[in-house]
DNA sequence: ATGGCATATCCTATATGA
């Protein structure tokens, strides 16, 4: 089972380009970010054709999430991050696939910080580890995918010089990634590849794309019953050099859910310390 | 300190993104 994650920056403009990427690439589960758009402005009769029953949470102008499973009807559980009633911005989705729960979420930016935009993230991601928490106790098989809007280490930007000041990088948002994955969560990509620089993000300016100037900080964490699970995982690169591409490009997991499950369930404590910049620890696996 | 580019909307301008 191939579980994806996609911030495709407008599902209206992007239409054409998530379209090509479904039908070449047949995620079983697609997490969409940043749909910018209202709830009726969804291409489900798009998506219905292309085999995908869709499940979704717009809001006018920005955030906005969806999550696609093909040949099926994603079930949902919740549409909102529990822990701020008076949050109403579209930044969470969670559903069940196929018995796995699957949530899609889109962290906020910060930018610029320090400011209270800043301040809602930290608050969000706050919320989010609480609740990951919950779903880690579960015992359920979980994904957690989307755009997490951080830049774990070093080893996940071509440069950090320019970046310094950047909500991405800042120690507090690293800090709390690093809290995350301290309760047991397996970073997939970076779990199979420890020491590749591995892009998900390049933005539209100064030929980033030609230069391969990425940052990786859409992530897909897996849980204790689907991480023994896991046999690849990568990056759908050529999205990003499509014409009228988002900045993003799809991130995914491949999931053998057919295999027996190995008995102690791979409980990694969280390897990697908060600004470690190599991954020592995982590099020996 | 700013801009580079792209998307959205209250569209010869402004807010947001990362």
């Amino acid at each position: 089972m191939k579980i994806a994650t996609y911030n495709v920056n407008g599902i209206k403009s992007r239409l054409p380009n998530l379209l090509e990427w479904l039908e070449r690439e047949r995620p079983d589960v697609a997490c969409l970010q940043e749909l910018k758009a209202l709830d009726g402005a969804f291409p489900t009769d798009a998506l219905r054709e292309a085999g995908y029953g869709s499940l979704w949470k717009g809001q006018r102008s920005w955030n906005g999430v969806a999550i696609l499973a093909r040949g099926a009807a994603p079930l949902e559980i919740r549409r909102t991050l529990p822990g701020d009633a008076a949050d109403d911005q579209s930044r969470y989705l969670e559903a069940a696939v196929d018995g796995i729960v699957v949530a899609c979420l889109y962290l906020p930016n910060g930018n610029p910080q320090p400011g209270p935009k800043f301040d809602y993230k930290l608050a969000w991601f706050e919320r989010l580890i609480r609740h990951a928490k919950g779903l880690w106790k579960s015992g359920h098989p979980v994904v957690l995918a989307g755009d997490f809007n951080v830049v774990p280490t070093d080893l996940d930007i071509y440069n950090p010089r320019s970046w310094l000041k950047d909500a991405l990088l800042q120690p507090e948002s690293r800090d709390c990634y690093a809290r995350l994955l301290q309760q047991g969560w397996t970073d997939a990509i970076r779990h199979l590849h420890p020491d590749a620089a591995v892009f998900t993000f390049w933005d539209y300016f100064r030929k980033h794309w030609e230069r391969n100037a990425g940052l990786r900080i859409d992530h897909l964490l897996l849980s204790s019953e689907l991480a023994p699970r896991l046999v690849e995982a990568g990056v759908d690169a050529w999205v990003r050099g499509q014409p009228h591409a988002s900045d993003h490009a799809p991130s995914w997991v491949r999931l053998d859910l057919a295999a027996p499950p190995e008995k102690p369930a791979a409980k990694r404590p969280a390897a990697r310390k908060p600004a470690a910049r190599k991954t020592a620890a995982q590099g020996k696996k």
